[in-house]
RNA sequence: GUCUCCAUCGUCUAGUGGCCUAGGACACCGGGUUUUCAUCCCGGCAACAGGGGUUCGACUCCCCUUGGAGAUGCCA
């Protein structure tokens, strides 16, 4: 009677259980631009979803994970908006002994085994359940043949199978897996005669430390199983258990690594949906097993393509302007870069770029997550950039102003209504808060003249006599507005014969020093009577 | 070497077999508005990596090639 009622483990998840992601960095001191993109997702998945967003500090390198170092990650995750749910975050270095729990539950069910290979004590390696069926997603695929070099000899023990493989020139080539993904294993020569079977030795090997070695073999054969999974953004993802090792989990120096504490971790917080980047979609097959093995319901995985650099290739802990507090200190607006980067490697399907939070979390989907790494254009970001600062409030935009000007010295004494006067005629042309600098003329006392600007606009000697002649209109002037000055300036014209407006761009360079800039009228007022003629004195003596 | 992915203008992308003469955005190049610059408006340049299939029809599906990335750590 219930039939056509059957749901997967996951839509059941989906359906009543409320979504649950991470963002799980390693402080470094320096969050990366592919890490807060990914941290950028969960949110906006979480958000989308009304699910939580958790925040776990992976600090277990001590060296690095200092407390400066959380202190910037936490402090570039408020400034981009990015909240989380369920405060203080966890800190993976308080999670140390559920990890090792964790091993030796894995121990003690025969999960897992000591091994000294390495230098120092014994660490503690999970093993590819022999009994991989367990394991969902674990299917068998056929029997397959692999060739090896007949010099090198098969050796089958408790850690896997090694072998060598026939590389193109035909000489060996390192080859192994573990011994789950051979389970019924024969070994055979180049006639076909069987020279090991594995099948009935799996106890002596395992529970005797049996080691077998076997020369002359031409081929392993076996039934190969393939674990799969559903990725939310690559699809159906898998991978011939014959192509995976055994993992360690817990180091000889008794520290867990990555692979158990990111798994127990995600447990503890229980964590319904991985999303992170790209680079992890091969530790998911294993993390898929440690997940089954530690009793625990496998998390739907979402793998999002990496952010690549100019060159095509990932940013690198070298490209230091990939940090996202560099790109505050640019003079980003939080806003649009938050913007920009969901729109890496996700878009919304229609024309929409300039996106708010609310649209961004409204539209957003994993199914919509590109495939392929995305490179990132500065020039689009700082275009956006130019569109969000466009479009602030005057007040908010002078609020921000203010702010930046603290770090240059000539904007120390600039009092609110000059900002506002400033900034009233400079708004539209900021791109980026770092293109404050080239406000400085409308404060100092001399600005800095370009030389190539200057000696081009006061080279003509027609228009070096109309501006020796506007001291005195200016003079005359009853109250030093723009109408008044446009007038003037028009006069100075006349009595040289230059047309109308020639003399705007001389006049620009003699007083600001500079090509560009807002209108000239409005910054000859501002600048006041006295500054600009006493500029236009220097200019004209400099030039 | 092996394994896992990926591939549309320079860049970010739309495209789920006929709406594609492949759309949008940034950048770039023209033109207009403006006293310069910026804004704004109009226009232009520019891509389905290559080769085979499947199909009446392929950017879309399949295979191969090429190119790229990642993994293959007692890093995370």
């Amino acid at each position: 009677m219930f039939a056509g009622c059957q749901v997967t483990l996951r839509e059941l998840r989906t359906e009543f259980m409320s979504v649950r992601v991470r963002f799980a960095p390693s402080p470094t001191g320096q969050v990366h631009i592919g890490n807060i993109r990914a941290a950028i997702f969960n949110w906006l998945f979480a958000r989308h979803e009304g699910g939580s967003f958790l925040l776990r500090i992976e600090d277990t390198d001590l060296e690095r994970s200092t407390p400066e170092a959380i202190a910037t990650l936490l402090e570039v995750m408020e400034w981009l908006g990015l909240d989380f749910d369920e405060k203080p975050p966890l800190y993976q270095t308080s999670q140390v002994q559920k990890h090792l729990a964790a091993a030796e539950r894995l121990l003690a069910a025969g999960d897992a085994y000591r091994d000294a290979k390495g230098g120092g004590g014994e660490a503690v390696v999970f093993r590819i359940p022999f009994a991989a069926e367990r394991i969902p997603g674990v299917s068998s695929v056929g029997t397959v043949d692999v060739p090896v070099h007949p010099e090198v000899p098969v050796q089958v023990s408790g850690k896997g199978v090694d072998y060598a493989g026939i590389s193109k020139k035909g000489t060996p080539a390192p080859g192994g897996c573990c011994l789950a993904g051979c389970l019924d294993l024969q070994v055979l020569d180049a006639a076909e005669q069987v020279l090991f079977t594995l099948a009935g030795k799996e106890d002596a090997i395992l529970r005797d430390g049996a080691e077998f070695s076997v020369p002359g073999a031409a081929k392993l054969r076996f039934t190969r199983r393939v674990i799969s999974y559903h990725d939310e953004v690559k699809g159906d993802m898998s991978k011939p258990l014959d192509s995976m090792r055994d993992v360690v989990i817990v180091r000889s120096d008794g520290s867990p690594v990555f692979h158990l504490a990111n798994v127990v971790d995600d447990i503890t917080q229980g964590i319904t949906h991985i999303i992170r980047g790209d680079d992890h979609v091969e530790n998911t097959f294993r993390h898929i097993m440690l997940f089954s093995c530690l009793g625990a319901a496998v998390p739907t995985y979402a793998h999002l393509p990496m952010i690549v650099n100019a060159a095509g290739k990932p940013y690198s802990k070298r490209d230091g302007d990939a940090f996202v507090g560099d790109f505050r200190d640019n003079g980003f607006v939080a806003d649009a870069l938050f913007n920009y980067l969901s729109l890496l490697g996700w878009s919304p399907g229609d024309d929409r770029e300039k996106m708010s939070r609310q649209e961004l979390t409204a539209a957003f989907s994993l199914s919509r997550v590109l495939h392929a790494s995305a490179q990132m254009d500065i020039q689009k970001l700082t275009n956006l950039n130019g569109q969000y600062i466009a479009e602030m409030p005057a007040d908010e935009f002078l609020a921000v102003s203010r702010e930046w000007l603290k770090r240059y010295p000539w904007a120390a004494a600039v009092s609110d209504s000059q900002l506002q006067a400033v900034g009233a005629l400079m708004q539209s042309r900021v791109k980026r808060f770092a293109d404050l600098e080239q406000w400085s003329y409308f404060f100092v006392d001399v600005p800095e003249y370009d030389e190539k600007v200057c000696a081009k606009q006061l080279k003509d000697p027609v228009v070096r006599a109309a501006l020796q002649a506007i001291p005195a209109l200016f003079a005359a002037l009853p109250d030093f507005a723009a109408a008044g000055i446009e007038g003037a300036i028009q006069a100075a014209c006349d009595q040289t014969g230059l047309a109308h407006g020639k003399l705007n761009q001389p006049l620009r360079a003699a007083v600001t020093g500079s090509g560009v800039g807002a209108g000239i009228y409005e910054t000859v007022e501002l600048l006041g009577r006295e500054r600009t003629l006493a500029r236009l004195k220097i200019a004209l003596e400099r030039y």
